[in-house]
DNA sequence: GTCTATACAGTGATAGAC
DNA sequence: GTCTATCACTGTATAGAC
């Protein structure tokens, strides 16, 4: 499932082709139709899910439960690391911009508001207004997704934590304000 | 040329195939192919030239000829209008989440850097250190790109004025300081 | 210059042997 | 459960008529 994930990452939805998926995980046609009688589709949405899983137990909720100081530190440390300080995409963000037919749009969606809430109550309990809060979340969201497209053009992966440690600095400053 | 881009920047590089280019341009094959010999490949570097040149002319020389304060109000409106509010993708962006097997990586290398060069001289003249204003220009960029995606993401075009307009006042900060 | 017809490799998907 | 063979279809690209 993760090497699954990973071919998506590496070759976008259309160029994952099921060929380069046998050949990459070793399975046959007929195994993967066996696991996934709905094809790429349902792989795709299989994988997803386990981001979102992923996330959810790494990054929202240890923002929402855990003493904000450390919460903070966790989502960027955790993301850091899950984005390979930007050498490894974002899969979530890439469907967002080919949106291949609007086929992914409501997992998008969920992925980036669940991010949006989590991150939103963290800068309300730091003492935002709640639109502001939703506002400095967005912004910081931004700015990571933002990181791994830089990193990626540019070929300099510096360019991944040098962002990030910049938004991270914008958070501390937005919670004094 | 236009019609090209737009076909690109909405079904991705593998997504737009020749079937759906001939029907949404009214060109037919041997017309594509008389133009464009290379076939969809060159199709994409003369598209990419074309955004290039737009840039440059628009954004790039701006930055670098008028007027700081004009400089940078010019690039956050150019930039707006010219991705209609988050509605329209950034090609060189998303070919660098795609990376179709790095076929266009120079292409995508040189779109940001000539990016990163012109803003990075609007933060020196404005005052910052060559290695602060690299940096700055590295984190205003991620943000425009990442605002992209979140508007798309979020089906929500408010998200991208609201957070360019955060990254303009940034801008400022970071000039001030 | 433009279109129609077509070549042929590659696509996702299914059926059947083991 | 897994693999092999094969399906119908779509992909890019080319050749030739107008």
């Amino acid at each position: 499932m993760p090497a699954l994930g990973e071919i998506f990452r590496r070759y976008g939805y259309e160029g994952a082709s099921i060929a380069r998926i046998t050949e990459e995980t070793g399975l046959g046609k007929g195994s993967l139709y066996n696991f996934f009688p709905g094809g790429k589709e349902e792989m795709t949405e299989a994988v997803l899910a386990d981001i979102h899983r992923w996330f959810e137990e790494n990054i929202y909720r240890p923002l929402e439960t855990q003493e904000p100081d450390a919460a903070i530190r966790q989502m960027f440390e955790g993301v850091s690391a899950y984005f390979q300080s930007g050498r490894r995409i974002c899969l979530v963000g890439a469907l967002a911009l080919e949106e291949t037919r609007n086929r992914f749009s409501a997992e998008v969606a969920h992925y980036f508001h669940r991010w949006l809430e989590a991150l939103s109550a963290y800068f309300r309990r730091k003492g935002a207004l709640p639109a502001q809060a939703k506002e400095i979340a967005s912004y910081m969201i931004a700015g990571i997704q933002g990181a791994i497209i830089m990193a990626r053009a540019t070929n300099d992966v510096s360019q991944f934590p040098a962002i990030l440690k910049m938004l991270e600095a914008n958070c501390d400053k937005s919670c004094r304000a």
